[in-house]
Formats: C-alpha cells, sequence, structure tokens
DNA sequence: CGAATGCTTCGGCCTGGGCCGAAGCGCATC
DNA sequence: GATGCGCTTCGGCCCAGGCCGAAGCATTCG
C-alpha cells in the first residue's frame, strides 16, 4: 500500500529546500514580488535550463504557484505558510551558521519584507505597539483590530475591507532576526503594501553579488518615520 | 574569500532533514526524550552504522545534542528554535502532501508533543483560554502571567521558578495542525512535564510501524480532564 | 513572414551521498 | 582479563539528481 521507497511528507519538502540553487530561489521570492524564470535563474546562478528544472519541481512541490504572461512565466511563493518555513528555516540557519554568511544581514535586521509583509526590527516593534498598547486583541487565531486602531491604520492608508477579506485578518509570524512574533494575515499584507505606496517605506538594492536577503531589504523613509509617530505613536531608533 | 561551492545556510540546513532517515529520526526527537543511537537507527529503519553516520550529521550540523552516558549516547533536538522549524516544516508538508501521508494524524491532532510543550488541539485551546481571558498578557516577546494565573497555575503542580530561569518565560509556537499558535517557553516546558508527572497527560504508543508521530502522542486522562477543568475552567471536548 | 526572446525538454556527464558488512573501540559486566 | 554490547569508522557499491549545451516550442516584434 504505502510505498517503502516514499521519502515521507517532512523529507520531501526539506529536499525541494535542500538544494543552493533552490534556496536562493525562495529566498528571492520571499521580496514578495512574482519573478520570472530568468530573473530566478540569474540569482540562483545557474543556466535557464537548470533553473527551468528546478522551478518545475518546486511549482510541483506547492512551494511556488506559476503565471504564465505572454513569454513570461511569473513565479511566486505558494502561501503565507511556505513563507514562514522559509523564514523559520533561514532564523535555525543563522543561529547554528557563522556569522560570516549573514555579514551583510545588519540592514535587514532593521527592516526587510517576509513574503507580503514586513519583518525585521521594525515589524516586531509595530507588533509590540500595536499589541501592547491594546490596539489589538488577541483572538482565537490571532488578533482583532479594535475600532481606534482600524481608524488610525486606516489613516495612514491601510485597506482594512481587503485585511478583512483575507482568511486570516491578523496572526502572528516568528521573526528569525529578533526571535519575537511580527505581523501577518490580511493586516500584515495591506500595511506593508500601503506604506511602500506612500513612499514611507523603500526598497533597497542587494548588498551584493549573491546576496541572499537583495530582494527583501527596505528602509524606512525620513516621511515613514514621522508618519509612524504621527499616526500610531510609533518611535523608531 | 567566499567558497563558491558553499551550499548557503538555508539550503544546507534544509538539507540536514531532507533525508527520509534523518527526517525520521528528527520526527521522533520531537516527543522530546532524549534517545539512543540505536533507539534512533530503529525508527529510521536503518542499520546501526548508516544511523551513526546521519547522527554524525546532524549534530556537527547543530540541529542535534549528543550526551554520552556509558555505552549509550543520547540524542536530543538542540533547541526550541530547532523544533519550531521541524514543525513549522511539518505543517507545511502536511498542507501540501495529500491526506494520506497523515491518515494516523487525527488522535496527534488532539493532543501531542512538541518537543518539550504540549501541542494539537488541546495546547491551543489551552493558548486561547489563557490569553483570551487574560491570564497572560502580551509583553515585548511573548506572554507574561499575572498573580492569579501563576497562583492557578501552581496549583496544578507547575514548577513556575524554573519556568521563569528559562530564556522565555511563555512564547508562542506556530501549532501545524491548527494553524494558531501553542504555548512555548519555560512555561509551556513545566505545563507540560508536571502535568505529565501527575497523570494528567499520558504517553500513547506509536500507531504503527513507521509512525511518524510516534514518540509525541500524548492524551488527556480523565482526572486530566477534571483537573484542568476545576483549575483553569478549561471545558474539554 | 522571418527573427529574436523566454522557456522547456532531451541526452549525457559526473559527483555527492546513502546504504551496507566487517572490523575496531570503549564501556560495563562477570 | 574475557566476553558482550553499543556505537563508530572504513571501504566499496550504487544511484538520485544537479549541471550543461543543443535542440525544440511558443510568443512577440519587426
Amino acid at each position: 500500500m504505502t510505498d517503502p521507497t516514499a521519502p515521507g511528507p517532512l523529507a520531501a519538502i526539506a529536499a525541494l529546500m535542500a538544494d543552493p540553487a533552490r534556496a536562493r530561489m525562495l529566498a528571492a521570492l520571499m521580496g514578495g514580488e512574482a519573478l520570472t524564470a530568468g530573473e530566478l535563474a540569474r540569482v540562483a546562478g545557474v543556466t535557464a535550463a537548470t533553473a527551468s528544472g528546478h522551478l518545475a519541481r518546486l511549482s510541483e512541490g506547492g512551494l511556488v504557484l506559476v503565471h504564465a504572461q505572454g513569454r513570461h512565466r511569473y513565479h511566486r511563493l505558494a502561501s503565507e505558510q511556505v513563507a514562514a518555513a522559509i523564514e523559520t528555516l533561514g532564523g535555525l540557519a543563522a543561529e547554528i551558521a557563522p556569522a560570516r554568511s549573514w555579514k551583510h544581514g545588519e540592514t535587514a535586521r532593521q527592516a526587510r519584507l517576509c513574503w507580503n509583509h514586513l519583518a525585521g526590527r521594525l515589524g516586531v516593534t509595530l507588533h509590540e505597539r500595536l499589541t501592547g498598547e491594546g490596539l489589538l486583541r488577541p483572538v482565537p487565531g490571532g488578533w482583532d483590530a479594535v475600532p481606534e486602531a482600524r481608524a488610525r491604520l486606516s489613516a495612514t492608508g491601510v485597506d482594512l475591507d481587503r485585511a478583512d477579506a483575507a482568511p486570516r485578518f491578523a496572526c502572528d509570524c516568528m521573526d528569525w532576526s529578533e526571535r519575537r512574533p511580527h505581523l501577518a494575515g490580511g493586516l500584515g499584507r495591506e500595511i506593508a503594501s500601503a506604506w511602500i505606496a506612500r513612499g514611507w517605506l523603500r526598497r533597497l538594492p542587494a548588498a551584493g553579488e549573491g546576496d541572499i536577503l537583495a530582494r527583501r531589504r527596505v528602509e524606512l523613509t525620513p516621511a515613514g518615520r514621522r508618519g509612524l509617530k504621527d499616526a500610531i505613536g510609533l518611535e523608531t531608533a
């Protein structure tokens, strides 16, 4: 009945992440953007042929979704769960591996994207502020926003209707660099996209060739710093 | 400077989990007990020689700690982080893989151990109860227990001094089967060990040959059911 | 209708690493 | 000490799978 050579579900998923080229692709996709096969081949450092094989395995394995558009094929992470798994594994790697692997990690610790939401010190601080002030209240499976929180966030351009429509309004995602939760779910996604659109957050260029965090780096702009202070009283270092 | 053939930190960690035999070993260690090399060889379904090689890699990779005692060598998971990574990856696997891989999973969804703390519906319900009632209050990086919570938990045999001594008093660990957080940290550990010692929780035997959740299964005893109701008003299904 | 571009498929090469049996080593027991 | 047991090391076998270049489809553009 059961195939004795079956790798087992955990090993099968881990194997998809266990190849350096695929790992680099997944890391790049943690920036939240959908990337073409060619772009992913470049970040992985392999030829198009090799990349194509890897991407086929990733999408067949359910980690990545593909969307053909013209002669391009756009790839993105399949779900919040996938992002959480990569983030968690990355955190473990950072803890275990020699620090040199992450020598460019300092700027990313300040602020970075975790798929579609905000991570790093900024993401964690935001989470602590919102939950500590009672603006978010614990509900089964996550958090709910009190009316005042909705009003204040709405004023920063966050689309709360779209956040409400998500399967999860707000839940936690463990932040590897801070070892504390940051905000995920519909609200986390809308906050990140609104603040980027508003110019409060800006994507940063890669720190160098083969920068594994390349597509995830963001920084808080001066306007963002002022805005956060005014809107929710968040003082940033 | 940087070795171009280096697998990258994420891939290196994933590779350790990507082998079926190693994955079964790690799954067994999620039960929280320290197991000998021989026991792990058996659960992995390989000879002692092969198991020895795997265990060397796991400990060199930092996922597992070894403790020699007489002619036995006891192995256990290295940290909360490692447990969290395995749990998250397992959750992803459960979401993606066909349900048949987890046909015996139903009992484990009710209650199981996640390394040293309680998971499954019971673990999640407990978390919701404690946070929802205000017995645990959000603090930066986790939760703190209000005095009444300390008194009530203490009455169930939980050693709060040992919980306080842990690097984290109480924090969240994402539960794969429920997709909600359960309680980890020092408090999570002490709760699990106290309630097992008190006979409120009982370890269950494996559901069959090659049961990947074998060493993690627990059940709430009738005494435990009554005790939880009396102590913290937790009604269990 | 070519020609260029993005991507996939195919075939062949090659290495990493999983597997075992046999032998070796250390501890515990007698 | 001698014997037994748990575990590791060594040597050799074998195969999954990563890599590429070349060729084959699509799509878009001139």
